[in-house]
DNA sequence: ATGGTCGGCTCCCGA
C-alpha cells in the first residue's frame, strides 16, 4: 500500500496553522513531521489537526524556540527524544508505527542553524551545530531488527554541490561549508542512511526547499538551499514510488521560508 | 552592494 511522508519547517506552527491544514487536506500524507513549531507542548493545535484525520500525534516543544511534532493517520507508540549536545533544545522525536505489516521508526530532527560565522572559536552556535551532527552519527538506521527507519527534518545542512544555487559562493556559508557536508555524509555512511530524494534525482539536477526571507524576488532569484531532507534505510530504496518538493508553498499567504518535501513509498 | 525579512521570550535575538 502507498505510504506518504512530509517534512515541513513551519516557523511558528500556531501562526501558520491554516497553512498546515491546507497542505493535509490538499496532499493529505500519512505522517507529517513539522519542525520549528515554536510553541510548549499545551499550546500546540492538536485538536485542530486532530479532527483532520491526524488523531496520532507527537509533541516535543518548547517555548518560543525550536520544537519538533509528528502527526500521523496510524498509531504512534514507543515515543523517545534525545537532548542532543545536553543542553535542553526540542529538536529530536521519534516514534514507532506499523504500516500494515511493514514497521517503521520515525526519527524528526530540527538541526541548529549554526549563527553567520563557520568558524567555532568566535561562533559558539556553529561549535553547536558541529558538535549536533557529530552526535547524529549514533543514529542508526539499522537499530532495531525487523524495523525499517526513516529520518527526515530540517538539517539545515545543503550536502551536494546542486544542492545550493552556488556552490563555489556558499563553500563559506553556514550549511554549505566542508565541515558540515561531509559531517551530514558522514552521518549517513556510519548510520547506513539513503537519501530518499537524491535516489529519485540525478545529482546533476538543482534542488531546494528553502528560500530566504530577505531575497526581494525568491522565485526570480531562485537562490534556495536544499536544508529539509528523507532518508531511509536501504531496504526502502527498491520501495520508492514518487517524491515531491512543494515549491507552490513558498509563495502562499504568509509563507514559510520551507517548503514540504514529501516522499513515496510502497509499503 | 555584507544589505535584506521574518518569528517570538519583541525596541532584541535567532534564523
Amino acid at each position: 500500500m502507498p505510504f506518504t511522508i512530509a517534512t515541513w519547517n513551519i516557523n511558528s506552527v500556531r501562526l501558520r496553522l491554516p497553512l498546515v491544514e491546507h497542505f493535509l487536506r490538499t496532499y493529505d500524507p500519512d505522517v507529517l513531521c513539522l519542525q520549528e513549531t515554536k510553541c510548549p507542548k499545551e499550546l500546540f493545535p492538536g485538536t485542530t489537526l486532530k479532527a483532520l484525520g491526524y488523531e496520532h500525534i507527537a509533541v516535543h516543544g518548547q517555548k518560543g524556540y525550536h520544537g519538533v511534532a509528528t502527526l500521523s493517520k496510524h498509531p504512534l507508540f514507543d515515543e523517545t527524544r534525545r537532548d542532543f549536545c545536553a543542553v535542553g533544545d526540542s529538536r529530536h522525536l521519534s516514534v514507532r508505527l506499523d504500516v500494515g505489516a511493514q514497521r517503521l521508526r520515525i526519527h524528526n530532527f530540527y538541526v541548529p542553524a549554526g549563527g553567520d560565522e563557520p568558524d567555532r572559536t568566535i561562533n559558539a552556535k556553529f561549535g553547536h551545530k558541529l558538535d549536533f551532527i557529530d552526535e547524529m552519527r549514533l543514529v542508526s538506521a539499522l537499530s532495531e531488527p525487523d524495523v525499517s527507519s526513516i529520518l527526515v527534518g530540517d538539517l539545515n545542512i545543503a550536502p551536494f554541490e546542486t544542492d545550493v544555487w552556488s556552490h563555489k559562493q556558499l563553500l563559506k556559508i553556514v550549511s554549505h561549508t566542508p565541515v558540515e557536508t561531509d559531517g551530514l555524509i558522514r552521518i549517513m555512511t556510519e548510520g547506513h542512511w539513503a537519501d530518499l530524494v537524491r535516489a529519485q534525482v540525478p545529482l546533476e539536477q538543482k534542488l531546494y526547499t528553502w528560500w530566504s526571507y530577505r531575497a526581494k524576488d525568491w522565485r526570480g532569484a531562485d537562490k534556495g538551499r536544499r536544508l529539509d531532507h528523507v532518508w531511509g534505510s536501504a531496504d526502502l530504496v527498491p520501495r520508492l514510488a514518487r517524491y515531491e518538493v512543494l515549491k507552490d508553498a513558498r509563495g502562499w499567504e504568509r509563507p514559510s521560508d520551507h517548503v514540504p518535501v514529501m516522499v513515496t513509498l510502497n509499503l
